[in-house]
DNA sequence: TGACAATATATGAATATTAATATATACTAA
DNA sequence: TTAGTATATATTAATATTCATATATTGTCA
């Protein structure tokens, strides 16, 4: 409850606008499960190309929910956003066999 | 737990995307607060034009965030979700003198 | 019934999102 | 330095969203 620094409405809305995509939301569970995830396993296990990847990780950048650090010639993201942690931690998902990151 | 009849990724992403709208969040948050709304009480409150409010309502319904029932003349909308109750309740949002409906 | 109040729907223009292809950049190793 | 790997960015076409104006629908009451 420390109001001040919370998010308002419109930066609450920001981020559920970033999450509310199939392949966002996905790329962001298994970054609270995994805690850290390079862009090219995130190709491999959505079968998405690399390019589309990288523009939906850069969505969740802007939005402050990921940020990316290199290891060597990789790129690293992980959660950057507690908030966002507590809100996917809190809904109860059936991945019904869905595969992740 | 009840695993089977959780939403999947995709009606979350759906519902987040719904919520992901600063008019839609605020008629959401005031909703979880106030339980039921008339449609000319949430025109008024955020000074938006009526069939503005109208389509983000319908928007919402169709997400199966909310659901209207008339009441005389007026239709009155309230929360069909548990889940996005939970969500929002989840939420440490900061208002900051943000009106509301 | 007619008039009015409350809400919904239709339409369209401006803008934003999505996702693909092509290309550029950054790092590593030889 | 060069080649190769990993990732980012640019561009663009298709599609979707947003929001306003105009109009239709539904219910109430005299």
């Amino acid at each position: 409850m420390k109001t001040d620094k919370n998010p308002t409405i419109n930066e609450y809305s920001e981020i559920l606008k970033a999450l509310g995509h199939p392949v966002r939301l996905k790329i962001v569970c298994g970054l609270v499960k995994k805690e850290t995830c390079n862009v090219g396993t995130i190709v491999e296990k959505l079968s998405i190309p690399q390019p589309t990847v990288s523009q939906h990780l850069n969505i969740l950048k802007n939005a402050g929910i990921v940020t990316g650090y290199r290891k060597g010639t990789q790129v690293c993201y992980k959660i950057e956003n507690a908030e966002v942690i507590k809100i996917i931690e809190n809904m109860d998902i059936n991945f019904c066999g869905e595969k992740l990151i």
